[in-house]
Formats: structure tokens, C-alpha cells, sequence
DNA sequence: TTGACACATTCCTATATAGGAATGTAATGT
DNA sequence: ACATTACATTCCTATATAGGAATGTGTCAA
């Protein structure tokens, strides 16, 4: 079997790092798709694609105004991707407090055989 | 060209819904590839193929003793996903307050036609 | 040593892109 | 009516899977 389309859902939606950049650029505002093209710097049928995908999303309203489309990035998709990810905080956490812990032993070591070095210099 | 690798970042990686299924199994514990082949329901060459990937771009540890490998989620891989959604936090925030606002004109309305209902019905 | 066990890797194929090029379409200006 | 503007869609191709089947590899037990 293929990979999942890019449209069968956020994640996979949000894995091209353009339609990223699409999203974040969206974020808040309303931009007309030339702006687009001109901002993430790439051709018109390709970011064009790209907030096709998009749309089929959810990740992106669009509201059309003669011979421009308005787009904007629609939040609200993008929230079970930050609620799953929610899930894996205490745990990194937990890493976090570990990282500093063996920080402290190592510094705890260093000041040992800072102390020592006058015995151990050849 | 073709979509980005599967191991080319934590978001291709998470894209797909089975390797999240580990991630989410293997969060906090330990686990064998036999224990994970049983919890996901995917023969064991499946299970292997998608470990590499989370291997590959980092979002899980491993730890051999004898035979067996040992598994587990590492949670600091996914904090970057975590930060990227968290960006539009406000955002949502706001697409709420918008549909609370709307739900809330929509009773207002509701209650003046209830008013009116007595002259209205035909 | 030999067999069993726990995993990893390789080979195979249908499928879905991402981007480039070309073309289609609806709305506006003249 | 016609050219132009602003986008969307279609056609094309190289590439990367995901899963199934088969096979390889390292470890332990008898």
C-alpha cells in the first residue's frame, strides 16, 4: 500500500513543509492568493495546489471577492494536532529533569577532581 | 517530485496513523517488538519497518538485552510538533470566541421570535 | 552444533504525490 | 467584444512509500 493521501487528514496535510509555511503565513490574516505566491515564493499552480490540499482539510477558509480568493488559516484544524501532541508533555518533561540531573552529577564529578588536581597534575 | 521522506522529519513521521499508535503505546514505558506487534495488530515485519522510521528521525529510543530490543517513546522529538501547533494557540482561542459570540446573537434571535411566535403562526 | 526464537532487512507492487508546463475559467477593464 | 487579470485544474514524471512475502542475522537453549 501507498502512503496515506496528503488529504485524508491534518497530519498528514501539515507534513510538507510549504503547506507549513502556508499556514503560519495565514495565521490571523487574510491574504489574497498573488500575496501567497510572492511570500512562500513559489510558482502560482503550485501554491495553488498547495491550499487545495489545504482546504480539503479543513486548515484553510477561503471567502472569494471578485477575482480574488481570500484565504486564511482556519485554527481550529490545527488543534488535535497540538492536543496530541499534549499527551507526550509529562514525559518529556520527565526527560527534561533527567538532562538536568545528570548535569548536576557531572558537575558535582568536575568540582571533585578540581579539587583533587593538585595531587593529579604529573 | 515526490512527497518528502517518511524519515526526513517528525512531521512525515507521525503522518502516519500507525507509527502515533506506537508512539502513544510506547509513551512513558518500555516495550518489546513482540508486545508491540500483539497491541497494534500488524504482523511484526510492519511493526519493524515503522519502528525504523521512528528510530531514524528520532522519536524513539532503544535499548538491546539479548534478544530482544526494548522501545520507548522519546518524548522530547515530538516537542518541536508541539511548539509549531502551539503558535496558533491564540488563534483558536479566537475561532471560539467568534462561535460563542455567534451561538449567543443566534439565542437572542431565537427568544425574540418565541416573542413573536403568537402573530407568526399561520 | 543445531534448532528455536526475536527482530531486521530485502524484494515486490500499487498508489499517491510535488513540482513544472500548459491550459481552463471566471471576473474586470476598456 | 476582447484583452487582461487572478486563480484553479490537468497532464506529466520521478520518487517514495506501506504492506505482504520471503529471507537474513544475532542470541539463547539443549
Amino acid at each position: 500500500m501507498a502512503r496515506a493521501a496528503t488529504t485524508s487528514d491534518a497530519f498528514n496535510a501539515i507534513a510538507e513543509p510549504r503547506r507549513r509555511q502556508i499556514l503560519t503565513f495565514l495565521a490571523g490574516t487574510e491574504r489574497q492568493v498573488g500575496d501567497i505566491v510572492i511570500a512562500i515564493g513559489l510558482d502560482q499552480p503550485s501554491v495553488s495546489k498547495h491550499l487545495g490540499v489545504l482546504r480539503e482539510t479543513g486548515l484553510v477558509h477561503v471567502r472569494r471577492n471578485g477575482r480574488h480568493r481570500f484565504y486564511r488559516t482556519n485554527a481550529e484544524a490545527i488543534r488535535p494536532l497540538h492536543e496530541w501532541t499534549a499527551t507526550f508533555e509529562r514525559y518529556w518533561q520527565h526527560t527534561l529533569l533527567r538532562v538536568k540531573q545528570r548535569a548536576e552529577a557531572q558537575m558535582q564529578k568536575n568540582s571533585e577532581s578540581q579539587r583533587n588536581d593538585h595531587k593529579e597534575k604529573p
